[in-house]
DNA sequence: CGTCGGATTGAAGATACTCAACATGAGTGG
DNA sequence: CCACTCATGTTGAGTATCTTCAATCCGACG
């Protein structure tokens, strides 16, 4: 059986001998199963290994409150399951086996090892792609499992909590130039119905926009309509966090 | 003004003050605005700088055949614009300008130092996350402008791709352990809905799924459907990529 | 042979779309 | 300063896709 991750990243560029190695080292020193339909890895898991599926199939997804779940990737073999979370703390999302799945068990030295190979503005940018991967994941629980209310109110409490993390959210006021057509085209939906949804949140007096800026006039109310929760975009040290921990009685 | 990726990147980790100036430094060495509703990158481009966007509102976008497009993401104060077009080669997705942009250009020399930093296999883990968030963007754009059909032929065409690019493809059938339930989590519809489109799938002949196992039955056609463009996948070397040559009609 | 999860089909209803008209408001030129 | 224009926003009516709920079917497995 050929080893799917190396025929995988020979895509990207031919590795030498040495490194065909290092990556079959990597992938054939421990092994776990997965019988079907059961977790691989939990949200909230923050594992001192990486995943790699070797055999199977496996299934990226989020659960929402109302029971309904959106699966945002399939993982195939050569598929690395959880590479973020030695650089992002804790899993967003949990893994599950879709079919018997086997995959090799990455021990955290060996990560620790390449980690430490980086300088801390390199580590910085890749927790960047991560967080921005993890965005994208959002984006598509939106489109798949949100209604146009939900939808919209989750995509401006995400710009405001990005706002605030670069200090630019005065008065839960954002910039926000956006035509109703381009916001249709950002969440998937057409011009008409984003100006319908959009005059119920102003009627309900929740957001409003004028003159290229949003105004959220209710922070708490809207982010009970979009069920949002802010783990996915891994602040830590940030002021978004703690305003977050001030006005959303949802974290309590 | 405060610099906005400092404060994003501190976000993960407070950085020294040897880091904060090199930060400074790299965003601050040389400056492009762009006018709202222009071009800050193009599909197909592959700059030898990166854009990092300073002060404005910019959004990340694919066109669709049919006219219609997707916003993928919206870039503000902070966030890299094309980082990956220096792993990856090609920008797979366009970057518009929404508001009056300024972005700080990051001259080749600096990014090509970072990467001569990393060995081959980070660098190639770091490809593996980047196409990842690649085929996150695609599935966006697949809840968002596709129909169901469109939906289910785009997931069926890049499943088979990556089947093909780890050799686990044999004439056009590929492992699929899912049920429809899993597959309306995946796709966003109802397990229901997911019945019927599958229905019509079969009833032209395009797919046949039988015993855990998914059987393309006309690529071709199916590309067609789906308008699935590979590009995405950001394949180099493969076989996967030889196949598509030959069998997909669209490409000529 | 019975049971149980998954697949399939039907019918009714909701969300979102299309098409089309009309309003508003900023900018332009007479 | 007003008339005109053009892009954007707003609203209505009819329609389509997709959902919900419910019944039935099928096949694997004890």
């Amino acid at each position: 059986m050929p080893n799917p991750l190396l025929m995988k990243l020979e895509q990207f560029a031919p590795l030498s001998l040495h490194e065909q190695e290092q990556v079959t080292e990597l992938t054939c020193r421990r092994r776990a199963t997965f019988p079907p339909r059961s977790d691989i890895l939990r949200e909230g898991d923050h594992a001192e290994t990486i995943h790699i599926v070797i055999e199977g199939l496996a299934a990226r997804y989020k659960n929402l409150p109302d029971g309904s779940r959106q699966i945002t990737a399939f993982l195939i073999p050569g598929d690395i399951c959880d590479l973020e979370v030695f650089v992002l703390g804790e899993m967003d999302h949990g893994i599950q086996a879709i079919s018997h799945t086997v995959c090799a068990v990455v021990p955290a030295e060996r990560i620790k090892e390449l980690l430490t190979e980086l300088t801390s503005l390199t580590r910085a940018l890749w927790w960047s792609t991560m967080t921005d991967s993890a965005v994208l994941r959002e984006r598509i629980v939106d489109h798949g499992r949100r209604d146009a209310r939900e939808r919209l109110a989750h995509l401006f409490c995400e710009m405001l909590t990005r706002y605030q993390v670069v200090g630019q959210a005065p008065g839960d006021t954002i910039p926000f130039p956006l035509t109703q057509e381009e916001l249709a085209d950002a969440t998937g939906l057409t011009s008409v119905h984003v100006n319908r949804t959009l005059r119920m949140l102003r009627d309900e007096r929740l957001v409003e926009i004028r003159r290229g800026e949003l105004h959220i006039l209710d922070a708490a109310k809207l982010k009970q309509v979009a069920e949002f929760d802010p783990t996915y975009l891994h602040l830590k040290n940030g002021r978004a966090e703690r305003e977050h921990a001030a006005a959303a009685p949802l974290n309590a």
